[in-house]
DNA sequence: CGATCAATTGAGCCGTCTCAATTTGGGTGG
DNA sequence: CCACCCAAATTGAGACGGCTCAATTGATCG
């Protein structure tokens, strides 16, 4: 199905990856991010297109994105589908499946992408002897609550030009945090992902994107945007933004 | 602003708490149990309006509600309002607080309530001798996240009427798992309440109880609900339950 | 027994969806 | 390299679901 790739193990050190101010280790103590190194000993390779993992699929690691973009979906019996996120490098996915250790979701490359796989036992082993550790997982597991609870607020109270504007400036922060330009990205899925992603149909965001550049907010051609107001998305989302 | 009590200790313990097949102790090992009766040291008595905590409280503890009913919700700069769960006994709640230890949303009692109070460091000083604890923390953690996100997928994709009747199967079957009836039961919510939590405006909440009534699959009378149809219930709903 | 708040019901409007046609872009093979 | 094909995106017209605003009825509680 997908690649595993053992690398050498001092490549796959937690408090050598560029990302550890971003992603897991985020905001735990030096002494402690050493003490992770035996956390990560395996990576995955994903192309475009490719599953991390299925629905039913069990449990036995969560992940961290290094590389690429990955949407997580729900899907219900009917086979209709709900995208609860889409991740971005530091960001951590499968957080959802350690109820009965079986995925609920799938998670899905929307370009070719790297994740580091943190297994399950080695989670347990390590966080037994660093307390900070398990507080992390806790913070992030939290944090996971918190932005699915935002998401609720905005697909039970926003209108459609809210939601885009909100998703918008979400994308924007989140790429600034990994040190990209916030005014100038490329959306890695379609209009029709955007759509189910907020509650909308795609012809509606199409429409949107269209009326926004109307308007001087942003320029957009096909997945290229280039976000010329952002003040004028902020008042109109007019929430803080998702995450 | 609440009532706290100090019980005598015996009274507290979660292993012959009639709750403990329900409640946080769900499915740990029995042996485990036993280690559980030092977490519960203070119960919290709430009358109807009362909060248990606020936006931006200190997290020091997250709590198991005992008896009565408690909602949960957002509120952002704006003073706007979603509401992101109706508590019934045996459920957590407190979780989305713990990214940075301040309470991101509201907790309101609606009716006269009682709450098991557990103190994060007694959660982690007993964690830390019973890993099934840690265990379990996480799988509550992890069954959030899973309901907020079909939360999302009900408010993303489904109509009104599919949304009150996923509502209302899922009130029914948390109460039955109570040892209610899942037939008759009486909401402790108002009709803006229920709207607000399902995206709706009260008086489309309104309409589709008079609505389901007409078309014979449920009587209600105020708050009081008599579920006739369960089966049509299901099929409108057409999805799982929420929870 | 009035006062107040919650719930119901109606009428009309607006936003988003649906269905359909067209354009654009990217990939593939001749 | 161009012609072709297919998927993705755009745009339009019309329908409909849920919202807004408003009036009325029904509970609940001093």
């Amino acid at each position: 199905m997908h690649k595993r790739i053992a690398l050498a193990s001092d490549a796959m050190r937690c408090s050598t990856c560029m990302l550890n101010e971003i992603c897991l280790p985020l905001g735990m103590p030096n002494q402690d991010l050493s003490k992770l190194d035996e956390l990560v000993k395996e990576r995955i390779r994903l192309l475009k297109g490719q599953a991390l993992f299925h629905l039913e699929d069990e449990v036995d690691a969560i992940y961290a994105l290094r590389t690429g973009c990955i949407k997580a979906q729900l899907e219900d019996a009917s086979g209709q589908v709900q995208i609860t996120g889409f991740l971005l490098p530091g960001e951590i996915i499968g957080m959802d499946g350690l109820l009965h250790n079986r995925h609920v979701s799938h998670a899905i490359a929307l370009e070719d992408s790297e994740v580091c796989v943190m297994r399950l036992d080695d989670l347990d082993r390590i966080s037994a002897t660093v307390p900070a550790l398990q507080q992390q997982l806790r913070r992030l597991m939290s944090k996971e609550i918190n932005r699915a609870h935002t998401l609720m607020m905005n697909l039970g109270s926003l209108r459609s030009e809210q939601r885009l504007a909100a998703f918008l400036i979400n994308m924007s922060q989140r790429l600034a945090t990994l040190g990209y330009s916030p005014y100038e990205f490329i959306l890695r899925m379609s209009r029709e992902e955007i759509g189910n992603f907020l509650g909308l149909t795609l012809e509606t965001v199409s429409r949107l994107f269209s009326r926004f550049a109307r308007e001087g907010l942003l320029k957009i051609q096909q997945r290229e945007v280039l976000l010329l107001d952002l003040d004028a998305l902020y008042q109109l989302a007019g929430v803080e933004p998702l995450d």
